[in-house]
DNA sequence: CGCTCCGATGTAATCGAAATCATCGATAAC
DNA sequence: GTTATCGATGATTTCGATTACATCGGAGCG
């Protein structure tokens, strides 16, 4: 591969020249300019991008982190990142941290590193090496959340108010008349999960059904949601409707319905979360609640572009609409 | 961030002991390097990885350029690909593009500028700046496809037999006693939807039924699962059993059977292609071909790896098992 | 007409780590 | 006892681009 070196030589001018070509065209003359872009064209150059990043201290890249790249959840928050990185410039690299530990320290070591630029995490945790890293440097340090509001993390974020969206799918279930309703969470340990419970038991309680609700806790997937869903299903006192902390688990939920013989939503009304592409092609089609998405994907990236651009000097914590779309899966309990 | 330099000066040795600490420490005695990394750890220090790949001309990341990320199918290839890339210390970089070619471009120059050591794509397509660099240094190009092979484009590849897959399911479909058939292929451009289509068309004409197919050309979309097998249902004769080349359009084919007061598998068979997670969630459970997705993910890796460590002499296309999963959506026609 | 200033370009230092080559002391061989 | 050998470490060059500073010629000004 052709250095700038070469090129300098092939056109007649110095490296300098061949750089300014590239990063400011506006300080050199257009005879010259072509001059070198045809030098550019002959021997194929592309400037090499370790050296580049060496002399600049950039990368050009973000770094995301995803507890799980298989869940279409997340892959479309991917996507909305994926969007806006590029459109600025950046790309992204890709981590799967499995939702282990393990791993996520092992990307961390890579942001460390300084292989990219800035890294926005969808999952929960932050490892110690970064969280050190933010005590240090305060609201520059260009870490951002998406989807997972801790305040106690002290990292920009952009979310929906999960606590808000759960009491609405719970304020919906009573209001079509159901007064046990069983709940299957997500791991207790994420905000996420953690948010949308209290927003459960607040809605339960204004409405003086606390003592009437069931709670299983899951893992987000789609196993979790036959077992746990099943679990609530063959209690005594059998829930009339059953609100799941995302859609895959909804899916498992409708399975462990259906294997008991029971029908969605004349016996057992369900909720999902997240309203992944698939909810509204499930049978019954899902009510569930709507995310922004890829607005989430675009919302992180344009906090962490601010930091990156020392344009931000405080913490932003944004909250973006949620949507609680009700389609077949829920109606009044049976009589 | 410390450098290389401070870490030196704070154990009182030279940049090449903490160097060889890291590189080679069996170069270094023990108490030396006790006293290296001593400094390390009061520092913070870790390599700067511009300057490192500056040095040594290798990143250690694989970039990954897929068609849709959101696509269930493609990310569980991309989990498999990370997973084995991460376990010989390589990175990943992820290039969504969407299906299309100016981001199919954009991420051919990354590749260009050695912002990864190797490539592995997953679509159908290779970029004229890529085909080029192949037909230069041939088998030892860090190229890979994943899914898609074409012998015309001279790279490794890992896939499934997808003519015979397709012809297997023809086979189950012609066992059960369907006649009529219909057929909702992906773009014809690429070979996922050509073998597939010709091993349809093959098992049609041995079984004498090659008149009796209809056809209709998707984009492996849900909404053009819909569409397609809607409007193969609405046709005169209509077929009693429908094949999707992706279990996205299977989903969308279940919508449109159910939209017109038909049932699945009672009036209308339906097969689908990849065993996505949520097949056989769906209801009725698909019957589909399952792809060994991380395995393909896992070899592709492996692929590149070879050719990257120099250990590959000539292309390699690799054929990996594929299944079909018969479940509840295919059954006999009506009587 | 000489001086200043500016625009265009060149020269060379620099980024941080890796790797080659040099050095030094100690051991072993003769 | 001298020298070849080797193991541990240091000095220095190198990777390829960016950029601060230097240079040079010509335009503008008094």
């Amino acid at each position: 591969m052709a250095t700038i070196q070469d090129v300098a030589r092939d056109a007649g001018v110095s490296t300098a020249t061949v750089s300014r070509v590239f990063s400011a065209p506006e300080l050199v003359l257009e005879p010259t300019r072509l001059k070198v872009m045809e030098a550019v064209n002959r021997l194929g150059y592309e400037p090499n991008f370790a050296a580049k990043s060496l002399r600049t201290l950039r990368t050009e890249k973000i770094l995301v982190t995803v507890p799980d790249i298989s869940n279409p959840f997340f892959s479309q928050v991917i996507r909305g990142v994926e969007e806006a990185a590029l459109a600025a410039g950046y790309s992204v690299l890709l981590g799967d941290t499995r939702h282990e530990e393990a791993r996520e320290e092992q990307y961390a070591a890579m942001f460390r590193r300084k292989e990219a630029d800035g890294l926005i995490f969808l999952g929960h945790r932050l490892p110690d090496v970064l969280a050190d890293m933010v005590a240090a440097k305060g609201a520059r340090t260009p870490i951002v959340n998406g989807c997972e509001f801790r305040p106690g993390l002290a990292v920009s974020s952009a979310h929906i108010d999960n606590e808000r969206a759960a009491a609405e799918v719970m304020e919906h279930l009573y209001d079509l008349g159901h007064t046990r309703v069983g709940v299957v969470t997500g791991p207790l340990a994420s905000p996420i999960s953690s948010d949308r419970l209290a927003g459960v038991l607040a809605a339960a309680q204004r409405r003086g059904r606390a003592s009437a609700l069931r709670m299983a806790i899951g893992d987000f997937s789609i196993e979790s949601g036959v077992r746990q869903t099943g679990e609530l299903l063959d209690e005594p006192g059998r829930p009339t409707a059953v609100f799941c902390f995302s859609d895959e688990m909804a899916m498992g939920a409708l399975e462990a319905i259906r294997q008991r013989g029971l029908r969605c939503p004349q016996d057992v009304s369900l909720v999902g979360f997240d309203d992944i592409r698939f909810a509204q092609y499930l049978h019954p089609q899902l009510t569930t609640v709507s995310q922004p998405t890829e607005q989430i994907g675009h919302e992180v990236v344009r906090l962490l572009l601010d930091i990156l651009a020392d344009r931000a000097s405080a913490l932003q914590n944004v909250t973006l609409p949620h949507r609680l779309v009700v389609r077949a899966s829920t109606a009044p309990p049976p009589a």
